[in-house]
DNA sequence: TCCTATTTTGGTCAAGTGTCCTAAATTTGG
DNA sequence: CCAAATTTAGGACACTTGACCAAAATAGGA
């Protein structure tokens, strides 16, 4: 199985070593409160208190709250981003096999406190922080880097195109669970129901949706513009 | 085509003609500021500002920040009721073009910036204060309300149970396009390609899914403790 | 018109926020 | 062990926030 880690960061804070554990103890710290308490609850004092140190030595590390929390949001998207090459990089299984063990991967974490609680956060904060917006973007794109790989294999007549927005639909479908069956979410007891209907429901979809399913409502062609059949 | 009226508000406060205005008035001014910058930037004296009154005539109809935000949120959510009545209200095609026709005005519905901007929001708030989390969960047991109604139709074999997931499934899958193809996201010129994907995906499913594929990562038991069949 | 209930104003209050600064304490390498 | 670099403490600053209150202005029915 394969576990996320909390934090993956990069942090060039501190020379000594008391200041590079520092560093990583204040966005774990912030991290904790954004899970537990949401945004609004995240102050530079919070965070100090949370540490057990003081405002001041917070500031030390991270000058602007922006500053710190762009650090988190990079540190957290690392994390995922690696967990995600990590998968791809794993040959084993047969196609359709590995289609269906990621999306069940997917949904088993989705039903983390970490992900629940963090996810809604960043796409509430994508609308107004083009920062933000780019980073989460950033890691969807990863996100979906499986899924256009495995998708050519197992329906070759999709062109470039409409393979990614397949890509799109699925992993999309699967994000759209975290508000309804997440971490202590009302349909949490039914997730392996789910984690049955998403397998069987968009593995179907990839092996057999055609052109003239996605372009059947398309206002102003029939078709894609080039084919690469 | 139906149209979401964006407030639908019993107001009791005022007595005056000008009073009760001036509560629609004051709530109109703080969905702006929620969709346009957020709920941060929602305060008390910024809606004053946006309605050109006082803070202490905002605070004379709503005495509390909290008690504003609740109303605001009854007021959206029974808008949306409405909507959702509306349209289970209206026997008109057969039950699989209703069906397709409820994915459509969903997906379509996620691309205003209303729906873009506040249910993320609504997801945030959520997950720390129970009575948003409640509002929210009835609202979507409402939208939800359309499927259950007609999946046994489409898919007679089904469970209560059973069928209910499936409609939790379709309606978070539809759900989940928000973060990606809603107002002013990357992926909003594909929501035509995303409709037909849907609609095909979502509408196979529902046919032909059955409790052997549902069960299927069900740990402890293969098939429903009960069964109407 | 007048009188009462309602609406509006303008201000105060304490609490909390992010940022900045200086001096003290601590760590680390030579 | 010492000196330099780093880390920490503590406080101050200007600002925003939600809540509260008394008095003035307005509206609407008699």
């Amino acid at each position: 199985m394969y576990s996320m880690p909390r934090l993956k960061l990069r942090s060039n804070s501190g020379s000594y070593s008391k200041g590079q554990t520092r560093a990583t103890e204040i966005l774990e710290a912030a991290l904790d409160i954004l899970l537990d308490h949401g945004y609004q609850s995240l102050s530079m004092r919070r965070i100090a208190a949370a540490c057990g140190i003081t405002l001041g030595n917070v500031t030390y590390y991270y000058p602007t709250k922006d500053q710190l929390v762009r650090d988190l949001l990079e540190s957290v998207v690392q994390s995922y981003m690696d967990t995600f090459d990590a998968i791809r990089n794993d040959p084993t299984m047969a196609p359709e096999d590995q289609f269906v063990t990621v999306i069940r991967l997917l949904l088993e974490d989705i039903q983390t406190k970490k992900t629940t609680h963090l996810f809604p956060q960043l796409w509430t904060l994508s609308n107004h922080d083009s920062f933000i917006s780019e980073r989460v973007d950033e890691l969807y794109v990863n996100a979906r880097q499986i899924f256009n790989d495995l998708i050519p294999i197992l329906n070759p007549a999709l062109t470039d195109h409409e393979r990614e927005v397949v890509a799109l639909f699925v992993s999309a479908s699967i994000e759209g669970m975290t508000m309804f069956a997440g971490y202590e979410k009302p349909w949490a007891p039914d997730m392996p129901l789910i984690e049955g209907i998403a397998a069987k429901s968009l593995l179907e979809c990839v092996k057999t949706i055609t052109a003239d399913d996605i372009y059947r409502f398309a206002p102003d062609r029939k078709g894609p513009v080039l084919r690469n059949s």
